[in-house]
DNA sequence: GTTATTTTTGAAACCCGTTTCAACCATTTA
DNA sequence: TAAATGGTTGAAACGGGTTTCAAAAATAAC
């Protein structure tokens, strides 16, 4: 059934390299035979085969996409963005679910190492990936973490320091006075970043740094939220480390009856999609999620045609305010 | 740098058969010469490269998943389902997001044809694809969808007109008078079915059936739910297609100061994670994502296996009463 | 000790598209 | 008209595991 490009040459009477060059513009090819070549092609349904084609041109046209969880909003809009974008460069994505088990991190890496991918974007906080992204001749581009001791690969972030800073600057513009940064994981730099930002900006202005540690989820937020309310009674605003765990304050707070954002004011970080669907619509850091994607796409189509890209990337953030946080001028004016 | 089969074959001083048997356990091997052939392989590093052997075996160890947006909670909770158990049988996932673009579809089925991928998990709706799909050899599944006119292809749905029924009677459980159906695309089964169940609810309790079309979509959502407030001004309990178009629902009316569940009840449906998340909590008709998402995986195993299995396969749905109904004799209680 | 049987082993063919290289044909130029 | 230049073309090699098949080695049977 499946049919061979010998199998298509010996219809047109020509040599399976006239019909490589037929199919790939590679040379020039007399108008009759190649006539006749996409004659048959057309009638038989001949499509090569794409392994056959990988393996003599080490190069799969596939590209990996390592995210924790497909499931979590954040990286189901860097997918979608990423598939896009190699899409629409011939590439496909092979998508790997890690759950932040570096053992099947490593596991996949060597897959598409094995299958000669031509790029491996990973979202990962491993440092024990150091050593096997090092031995790997597969480009990596590392995608919203910053993995130290990798000179050589190429990583993208958001501004989460910057990020962290004004949010913590816009509660306080909010006229909170009394404010609690549930920070993420330290042993990622989105986590350490964001935190030192809100730091930073407690020192400029003569505060103590008030925080509770919390994962990006939203259960582990669930139980911060309550952590929280236990040990700053008097809290009047909240920085949560992402979205999904503002989400989780939020139901705590309505659980027991705070208003948000009138009694407790809330910042979220992410800007994912759900933050402007949920009621109240949450007050969030955007991080520019499809530029992101898309550099990380076209990093990789540079190292394969050779050309040179930047290394490091930092994309800006900027804040957008909704419903659950509220300037002092705007809560004034409504007084 | 990378190394080949006959490479360590020559430094094991054996030939590339016997690397390969010992590699791959097909045959016995002198024990001698397996721990030569075990050593230069642990000390080269050498990893077979996978397009060569997938181009021998027509096997390239890769499941095609074609969803419409990965973006999509409810997809993308199926797409972490299939990876994880893609992976544990020693599968990769490529993903396709496929925007139901037709075309897009049909290029990415040929890209996994001419990958030699094992088999392909679809979801769409396109009737146009039946062609397509019927002259490929790979195997296919059909995921939450079905298309009419493919018998040779497997199916997975949810019991959507189960669902249907449940959803409306509940509301009619709850006390509502007034109830409207936001109905889903009449393309798709789902959509179909689900409306069937709740016209079919209506008929036989005298009641005329209402509805507005809309897309499975937040952003339709909220104009349908617009027009429906204009339509049915008396309505007391709204059955959107899912749970996206509930939380639309519910942002417009929560801006119109309906309250939710008192002045209007609400149900969604797939019970998406969010529909937890939110507050007020979604109630909605369960769909078990999981097995669904595992069966599609296990089909295509059995195919490969050439074992048998069954071709249509309906999930059952219930119903999980969360905050936004309540029903009628909770509510005489809390008088 | 010799023959029969089983196990191990490697050479070569295979999968299939691509590319190189030399042969071939058709123009141009001298 | 002969030599030189340029464009077409196909045979063969290549990429790298896997498998077949027959030879070689080892064991069993007589």
């Amino acid at each position: 059934m499946m049919i061979s490009i010998r199998e298509v040459a010996r219809r047109a009477g020509v040599s399976p390299s006239t019909v490589s060059r037929v199919m790939n513009g590679t040379a020039n090819v007399d108008p009759i035979k190649r006539e006749r070549v996409l004659a048959v092609i057309h009638e038989t349904g001949f499509a090569p085969n794409e392994l056959a084609r990988a393996l003599f041109k080490k190069s799969s046209k596939i590209i990996g996409v390592i995210v924790p969880n497909i499931e979590n909003a954040f990286f189901g809009e860097l997918a979608r963005v990423i598939e896009e974008e190699a899409y629409q460069n011939q590439y496909r994505i092979l998508l790997c679910n890690s759950l932040n088990d570096t053992k099947k991190e490593i596991l996949n890496i060597q897959t598409l190492n094995r299958l000669h991918a031509d790029g491996i974007i990973i979202m990962t906080n491993s440092e024990n990936l150091a050593a096997q992204i090092g031995n790997c001749q597969i480009p990596f581009v590392i995608l919203d973490r910053k993995i130290e001791g990798l000179d050589e690969i190429a990583f993208i972030e958001a501004d989460h320091y910057k990020g962290g800073r004004m949010a913590m600057e816009h509660l306080m513009d909010c006229g909170c006075k009394q404010i609690v940064c549930i920070r993420g994981p330290q042993k990622y730099s989105s986590g350490q970043q964001r935190f030192l930002g809100y730091c930073d900006v407690c020192k400029e202005h003569g505060l103590q740094a008030q925080w509770l540690d919390c994962d990006y989820d939203y259960e582990e937020g669930l139980t911060a939220a309550e952590a929280l309310l236990a040990q700053y009674p008097d809290v009047d605003g909240i920085l949560a480390c992402n979205d999904m765990v503002a989400i989780a304050v939020y139901k705590i707070l309505q659980s027991r009856g705070y208003r948000v954002p009138e009694d407790i004011q809330l910042m979220g970080f992410d800007n994912i999609r759900f933050s402007r669907l949920f009621t109240p619509e949450f007050s969030t850091i955007v991080q520019p999620i499809k530029e992101m994607g898309a550099l990380a796409v076209q990093i990789i189509l540079k190292y394969v045609q050779e050309e040179s890209f930047e290394k490091e990337n930092l994309f800006d953030v900027s804040l957008i305010q909704r419903q659950t946080t509220r300037r002092k001028a705007e809560a004034n004016e409504k007084q």
